[in-house]
DNA sequence: AGCCCGGTTTGATCTGTATCAATGTAGGAA
DNA sequence: TTCCTACATTGATACAGATCAAACCGGGCT
């Protein structure tokens, strides 16, 4: 019975988000002391989830969302049958579980996919604060936005791009987002499986893992197992644009 | 030459909330009196939007979120070398734009794919009277959320289903929305193409053609051109429910 | 060291959907 | 009415990616 619960129980560290050296990703700009110490005492606590964990599950009931401090996630929805959609992977400094916001519980699991460590923020008293930080309304709609914008270019990703261009945006978009972390752009580790990369893209693994070998292939990138090094991301970038069938 | 502006102009025909048949769809319930004379004074305007003309475009500032008073949208996104995808459809009492909050800019085309007409509420003046209307904060929190909800729903439909499952869950979930509305859950006519239905699903229009026909052969359907009615409903729904390959 | 095991790569073959092509149909304009 | 045009259906064939299968790797354990 090693229950799951005594490494993802809530501690009561305070976190202090004025003092967060991820702020400038999860928070909007501007805020004043005052403001930040509001935010500070609403913060919930940190919690920890070790790799392989739920943070949440589809069902669960909605209670906060939360704002990755370390690690790496992913969310994914299962069909009764068994098949699995992942529908996001989130890093540091992003925020997750706003899909509960509108049927008071979780519509997806959130998996972590390394130990990690997140800041939970009540969702009744963050639509409190809101009234009082004007300028955290503003900026937690353009989260939200944000997602919908994702969502949208998944959509299109999914409907509409063969198997290679797919992967190509896949590797373009954690090579931004990695960037913006202060990692490099051109190496980093995959924490997911091909498996995962494949249920994310719409493909199988095998589709994934013959993608890889073909960038590789042609120069583009440089595959060790996760690690993957980005030679011609230019190269990559015209996967993209160019036409269906040349 | 013919161009598209004089019809989709705003006119200031004032829209009265509190009159409107739809605000069971679109607005919190147990809103007073004096919230709903508030909320009358912000809704900026009916605009129509005739057949085959946009809303808004991809790249258009981001002014307001428009709610559907009468009419069929469908939301798209086309690559650079043209392909389209088809990100929604939309009916009355839905709301629609909320893609823009996030770079004040719009990210998809918004077409109206029957004579439409529709309301537009400013954005800036929305944010401004949740700082007054709770209800009204807590609301539009549950609509955006939804739309994140209804995007990952589609995720697993483009990346995890097969044509025809791909297909029931679209009828059924348009049966279910035109139910919302009044209307038979099993007989309506499509207001969108086969190709348009097709790019939502990530198929091509033969291929729902043929599932179509399919459902037909198999006693699901009756099919005649853009009018369908829905036979088994049951039947339907095991369509999704059922294992990959059986 | 040696073994195990989850994850990955690669090959051979199969299949669902795309593609190409031809015909059919309904509704609008003259 | 007849034609025209956009849309839909159906058939034949091609192909991208799935599936099945076998080897391969690398890290953790004893």
């Amino acid at each position: 019975m090693n229950a799951p619960t005594a490494s993802v129980s809530l501690n009561n560290i305070k976190v202090a988000c004025s003092q967060c050296n991820l702020r400038e990703l999860c928070l909007p700009v501007g805020l004043t002391e005052q403001e930040f110490s509001k935010l500070d005492a609403l913060v919930g606590g940190r919690r920890k989830v070790k790799r392989g964990q739920s943070l949440y599950r589809a069902g669960d009931p909605f209670e906060a969302i939360y704002a990755i401090r370390t690690g790496f996630f992913k969310t994914d929805l299962l069909l009764e049958d068994g098949r699995e959609q992942v529908t996001g992977f989130l890093m540091a400094g992003e925020i997750m579980g706003m899909d509960g916001i509108s049927n008071e519980a979780h519509t997806c699991n959130a998996v972590a996919l390394e130990d990690s460590e997140v800041c939970g923020i009540p969702y009744a008293m963050l639509e409190q604060l809101q009234q009082e930080i004007r300028a955290l309304q503003h900026h937690f709609y353009k989260v939200m936005s944000r997602e919908i914008v994702r969502d949208q270019g998944v959509m299109m990703l999914l409907g509409s791009m063969r198997a290679e261009e797919r992967l190509a945006a896949f590797l373009l978009n954690l090579s931004q987002r990695f960037t913006a972390r202060g990692y490099s752009p051109t190496d980093f580790h995959l924490r997911m499986t091909r498996e995962e990369i494949g249920s994310y893209l719409g493909l199988k693994l095998e589709t994934v893992s013959r993608a890889l070998s073909a960038f590789q292939e042609s120069g583009l990138v440089n595959v060790q197992q996760k690690h993957i090094q980005i030679v011609d991301i230019d190269g990559m970038k015209k996967m993209l644009s160019r036409q269906a069938n040349c």
